[in-house]
DNA sequence: AATATTGTTATGTATGTACATAATATCTTG
DNA sequence: CAAGATATTATGTACATACATAACAATATT
């Protein structure tokens, strides 16, 4: 239809459909750029917005030169949202709580000094996030006082250290992964399980630039799920 | 630098900058388009570039008329890639094989059966991946046959449903989910595990249209990580 | 006072144009 | 013929401009 305005959307949402479809099967190449936006009677640079965003999701592989081919093993890319603890229970309709566990200034063991880059002592918390009151996550936390310096002022009885890292503290990169483990005695004690229980644990870390800002392994309560719609 | 271009990644660096360096706090509201673009001598569109990706990546939200604010709690947003199964283990530098355990035309239990949308009989594949000989995921799959009538006469013995579901079926919608649970009797005998083990468990369900195209239980390996650079 | 209308504002997007960049193909030269 | 220089091509991005849209504010209407 030229002459009416296409988003690039429906562009979009087009050459999702020709994929679909098989008019372009996996591994084939599709016209270049210019000819799509003629043939949909579209401006090159909607054309590009579309395919852009199909190559986001996985969908389509594109290289300069060689062209814009479907993907002939797709890799999706799933998002994942990891809110604030706080946010994750109170969108579920609970009422969040949260209590300190320990509080330590201590040298880390070898493992958590390597990735945190410590020389010395850093800060140590243990604290239970709760979902109406019964135990939702426990959230181990090494933080390093040579990156943060006024975290071993703050007192994290009262102040959650998830909320209080992400506001005052910042960082440009980060890492995460998450595996099932099983509740060991600490863990399960603390988190009012059975020892051995299954139980998804995360483990994240972040940087400031190249300096350590913090390590934290949480554990989930058994039967919690990570969810992502795509 | 006015006259110099600058480009959309090194507005979003400046800004991403200013909040890490809490010239904009956690819940500030930014300038508007129009006057970063002015301060920082580019376009109003590559500003607004900058800032979508910012949005997308949950450090900023946007919203018409009312402007642009610092997230006060970010809901980071991940990306986690999930690849074909053969591509994951080669990845990983191992060789990928894989074994058909069973294959059956049945009638699914009622769980399975409403969120497949089956009416009668589907296609039941449970199958065996491994990486370098060793069990690396069970995949347990309902095929929707009204949907992906072929799949009945697919030899899933030569052919891995997982690929060629891809490569044949497509889909329009998904969800995926993951989760940590105890391996049961014949995820243990399967995976070549210990009855209990805590294992990775990933549900995921495609849809095309309205229509349910599969839904496959992925058991991982113990061990198994999800991972993510953020 | 409650409701509908209109205006204002900031973001969202479409377009033509121009140039940048990466990857490949082709040609040149030793 | 091989190695390097050059041309070609498709995607990537910047910009000026114009208009679309959502959300809210102010005003008019019932």
């Amino acid at each position: 239809m030229p002459g009416v305005s296409h988003t690039w959307q429906s562009v979009r949402d087009e050459v999702s459909r020709r994929i679909q479809d098989r008019i372009w099967p996996p591994g084939s190449l599709l016209p270049n750029e210019a000819d799509l936006a003629a043939e949909l009677g579209c401006a090159r640079v909607t054309v590009n917005r579309a395919l852009r965003d199909l190559a986001a999701q996985g969908v389509l592989d594109r290289r300069r030169k060689a062209g814009t081919r479907v993907a002939e093993f797709p890799t999706r890319k799933v998002q994942f949202s990891i809110p604030i603890i706080r946010k994750e229970v109170e969108s579920a309709g609970q009422i969040h709580s949260h209590s300190l566990l320990a509080r330590n200034i201590e040298v880390a063991p070898p493992p958590i000094a390597a990735t945190l880059q410590l020389s010395g002592e850093a800060l140590h918390l243990r604290a239970l996030h709760l979902a109406d009151g019964r135990p939702f996550v426990l959230e181990d936390r090494w933080v390093n006082l040579t990156t943060v310096p006024s975290a071993r002022d703050v007192d994290f009885h009262v102040t959650n250290a998830n909320e209080w890292l992400v506001s005052n503290a910042g960082f440009t990169r980060g890492e995460i992964t998450f595996g099932a483990i099983s509740a060991s005695d600490d863990d399960a004690r603390d988190l009012g399980t059975d020892i051995g229980a299954s139980v998804l644990e995360g483990l994240r870390q972040t940087w400031d630039g190249e300096r350590a800002v913090t390590r934290v392994r949480l554990v989930y309560a058994p039967g919690h799920l990570l969810r992502s719609p795509f």
